[in-house]
DNA sequence: TTCGCTATGTATAACAA
DNA sequence: TTTGTTATACATAGCGA
């Protein structure tokens, strides 16, 4: 998107990286909100930002308590995995 | 986005509700992978589908261990809330 | 629930501040 | 870290299957 296609990979400037960020998790956040409301459902986003410093978003429950009923659920109805890419 | 607005409310059409979880869903995840490799950052996403499955993703970590980094957290460190929407 | 198509509405990269 | 501008790249609503 925008004037240049970004190569999926760290954005190794600093400045950069951070910029991004910042925008980007905003339109993260909006795409959560309107995914929530749309479609009536509970969402949870825990992020961490470059800096270390937390981010979360929930909608319609607190973020304890969406997590609460994923902690609460069995590892088979757990088991829904949609990916789950390690680095 | 698409051929029309949406106005921002609850889909009350069954199926178009579900049809618009799929395909928003799976642009969510892809943002959220995006914004994890560009960035660097830790995240995990949980989301209860209309039907009420659960359909979670979590890059560079574990959703359990990103969310064993939030609990872990004092109240102040956690207290950086970006949103609580609750309807 | 998911996939393909495609006209349109949106998000965002680069830059400046 | 966040905001504004603007040219582009992308996401997606509606429809058919």
């Amino acid at each position: 998107m925008g004037r240049n296609k970004l190569p999926m990979k760290r954005i190794e400037n600093n400045t950069s990286r951070l910029v991004t960020f910042c925008k980007r998790r905003n339109g993260l956040i909006k795409k959560a909100y309107e995914l929530s409301v749309l479609c009536d459902i509970d969402i949870a986003l825990i992020m961490f930002s470059p800096s270390g410093r937390l981010n979360h978003f929930s909608c319609k429950r607190r973020t304890e308590d969406v997590l609460n009923r994923f902690v609460n659920l069995s590892d088979s109805e757990r088991g829904r995995y949609l990916y789950t890419i390690s680095i």
